[in-house]
DNA sequence: ATATTTTTTTAGATCAATCTAAAATCAATG
DNA sequence: CATTGATTTTAGATTGATCTAAAAAAATAT
């Protein structure tokens, strides 16, 4: 049985693996869980013995087999109860995070298939990232940045990058939502700006650091 | 901000203040929290300080105003989820409570005030138990084991007084559920069992033990 | 009312998770 | 390739929750 903290280093390690190929640096770790280096080294001695994760002293991490199971289980929670919150509840998107932080460490595999069943099988959470399946797969669709694209291309929302309350804030502001059809009609030279033209508006202007943190996929 | 071990602590000294009326004693609580004497000393000096409970060594305890307040919260959040469980997830009425332990703990008032909502305000959990109003008020019914009543008396089934699987799951297969109007048309002198009759089904009995776990009320 | 039993509290240890400060290792640059 | 600087690990302490064993207080019985 995982604890809560033991969990949310899993769940650490398992996003940095995301975001670059090799071993995971225990100052990432103490970064992105606001803790010290020495108590993450602490840690993975722990779920190394648990043989959660492969680790070489010095060396960095990476998660296991079962860790990788684990992190994708607890994931597959999180935005579960994130999809609850906001189609039920009328949680706003960003809103709901730091409760699904709590939720995600409820222990019933009963409760999750229910869960999954209620919602009526979801794929993506509120925010566009996929959900991992019940057996621990996840899909990920190809997805681009808009500061990627060019004039004349036309994407639709899939997810943000940065996914904290005040982006998210913004896009609601500006009305841009998940699932919203964009078209790239200008690129501004000087600041790499992006026009764009979304259902029912005008064209207006995003700036480049906007354009830098909303995912597209090209239909 | 109180921990998990501090609120389950409330909440059995809550759970016990409502059976016995004087102080609760140490054993007690221990006995209710499958720990022992000692642990439960140390947590009730630490409570003591937090002022919310009323502590005098070697007389017993009981809930402060604000500890009362805090075993409410947490009793209204763990029978509102119980609610959700079976009335939105399809959970039996003896299959919530292990879960609706961990996810009573969960701290986000907007959730509570939410699920509320979104559960059309019940005023009842799925055993019969009121659940706490925001306010922290508590509105209990007069109710009545059925080993106490008479033949003749006729009373509908709002609770139970053991709320273990085992005796859930019994109830479930003859067929008694919350809400049920139940009369009482006889009482077997020789061992105490009730004879009973429910909507859509024969009279049959029921033991002694059963009758004095299942609360009805007199309309 | 004194002795015995029961209950409760204290003393001292342990375990998980954390920290600070110091030591060890690695990386990188001249 | 040796020194410097950064990163990582260890050593030792702290905090919260728990335990066992022993001491203290209360309740009970003779």
């Amino acid at each position: 049985m995982l604890s809560y903290t033991e969990e949310n280093y899993l769940k650490a390690i398992y996003k940095l693996s995301l975001q670059s190929d090799d071993g995971i640096s225990t100052n990432a770790i103490a970064e992105k869980l606001q803790t010290k280096a020495a108590s993450v080294s602490d840690m993975l001695k722990k779920l190394a013995t648990k043989e959660l994760i492969n680790y070489i002293k010095y060396k960095g991490v990476s998660l296991s087999e079962t860790g990788t199971k684990e992190a994708l289980k607890i994931l597959r929670k999180h935005r579960l109860w994130e999809v609850f919150l906001v189609d039920k509840l009328d949680f706003n998107w960003d809103e709901v995070h730091e409760v699904a932080e709590q939720l995600e460490h409820i222990k019933s595999p009963l409760l999750v298939k229910r869960l999954d069943a209620f919602l009526g099988y979801p794929k993506y959470d509120p925010h566009g990232d996929p959900i991992p399946s019940e057996e621990g797969t996840i899909t990920s669709l190809k997805k681009t940045l808009l500061s990627k694209l060019n004039i004349g291309d036309v994407g639709r929302v899939v997810g943000v990058q940065d996914s904290s309350s005040v982006f998210l804030k913004y896009l609601d502001k500006i009305n841009i939502s998940l699932g919203m059809t964009i078209h790239i009609t200008d690129i501004v030279e000087f600041d790499s700006s992006v026009e764009i033209k979304i259902p029912n508006s005008k064209p207006f202007i995003v700036s480049k650091e906007v354009a830098q943190n909303i995912f597209l996929a090209i239909d």
